[in-house]
DNA sequence: AAGTGGTCTAGACCACAAA
DNA sequence: TTGTGGTCTAGACCACTTG
């Protein structure tokens, strides 16, 4: 669980550059220093806090890596306008994701197929057409009720044990996660109203609203997977928390 | 703009711990150490990269504050196992969404109400009952048309400027984010039938599928602000971006 | 008990951009 | 030109935890 709950105090900040650190976002948060503002230089700090450069150095580059702070050489440090805020999502594995609710987690493969992609797996997994793609379909249940749909493309160039693979004991998300380590990946979120198909797998009335999550993931420069994920509306939310003093876990 | 192009090269890591910690990770993206694998010490990286110990330190550090490795004190660093994908999602003001689609941003004010929170509003945006609140409505537009409603709770008590601000020229979005710092943020989002106001509202029919952005956010332990946007299922998607190697920005 | 990471220091040189 | 941040070093001591 990376994001500590909004209401956490720090506790016991015990290292020089934690109380360092604390000290320096405290007079942020106020209103001393507000946006715009220039903080003393390194040295400057360093002196103030009686340590050396290197630390104050390091709680400055923490600060800028969190965009708290923006660094510009020979001009100094300033106070960030804050100009969107960046939320750290936690995307869960479903599995996990049932089973942290206090329920009962079960799937069902409901189909499976190994084919050169068409155009249309092409766009979506990023591949090029005819490359071997596997078609993954299941939905997962939670409490024996449906929970979410799951339509998986992977991509057989860069997972090629994928063909050996049924997923009868595992999700396809949980075996590819595992085994298949990934550079980049992209989130896309979107509403929208279930097709008759989905309805009727989701057992949900035609047209309902159902929460889509789209994921795409690649290893360097090759694409290594799609996942789309409906969610009944009324069932699922997701949530994402970001507090700036994060950073170091 | 956090997060990178996904199919972006590094190009030239100039500095020393940038060029180490593209070898590491190279070495854990291709496999070559896979999860789980111990990394040799820091003393060993050290003579390796023929660099000092902070060097590599300061590579080991940002891979774990990265969640790509993990460190046990006396056991030593290990390629992390991938339990769950964190996506930082960036939330843009309202109207620089609209301009970066190149089209036009308007809005309107609908509603702005100064009145001691009721039991309904504490539950939103966490403040005692009775608390002075700023409600505002208003809708948001792209091109002349519906493009989002935004309804906002304000805390006058941590933003009693609220009291002479009538949001004629600025979103409450822009206004208050330019103002307040915040240090923690919470954004719940969902999928959600169109209630009948609404569908007047964005212009849809009846329980059409919206998207919903909820955001609460904190200055310290107080609350701020509570925000609710509706978008059309069609008209707004959400995407996230993840690549391990940011954190430096 | 020993080796690991966690932290800190007091220097140093460099690149850069603002004055 | 000069002060700033960016980087790096070669030490050092401590805390932890695991073998």
């Amino acid at each position: 669980m990376a994001g500590t709950a909004s209401h956490k105090k720090p506790e016991k900040p015990h290292s020089l550059h934690d109380r360092i650190l604390a000290d320096i976002q405290d007079k942020i948060v106020s209103g001393t220093w507000p946006p715009g503002h220039r903080l003393p230089s390194e040295n400057e700090l360093a002196e103030h806090y009686g340590c050396s450069r290197m630390t104050v150095n390091k709680v400055l580059t923490l600060l800028s890596a969190a965009r708290i702070v923006e660094r510009r050489r020979r001009a100094g440090s300033f106070v960030a306008f804050q100009k969107s805020q960046a939320a750290i999502l936690q995307i869960h594995d479903i599995r996990s994701e049932i089973e942290a609710l206090d329920m009962e987690a079960t799937y069902a493969i409901t189909s499976r197929i190994e084919r050169p992609a068409t155009e249309s797996d092409a766009g979506l997994i990023g591949v090029e057409p005819d490359t071997p793609v596997l078609e993954v379909e299941c939905m997962h249940f939670a409490n024996r009720m449906p929970f979410c749909q799951e339509y998986r493309l992977i991509n057989l160039e860069i997972v090629p044990e994928g063909t050996r693979q049924f997923f009868d004991n595992e999700t396809p998300t949980g075996w590819i996660m595992a085994r298949v380590p990934w550079t980049a990946a992209e989130h896309t979120i979107s509403a929208a109203e279930a097709s008759p198909d989905m309805a009727k797998a989701l057992d949900l009335k035609k047209q309902a609203a159902c929460l889509v999550v789209e994921r795409r993931t690649w290893r360097a420069e090759d694409p290594v997977t799609y996942a789309r994920l409906v969610y009944p509306a009324n069932e699922h939310k997701l949530v994402a928390r970001f507090s700036p003093d994060q950073t170091a876990g």
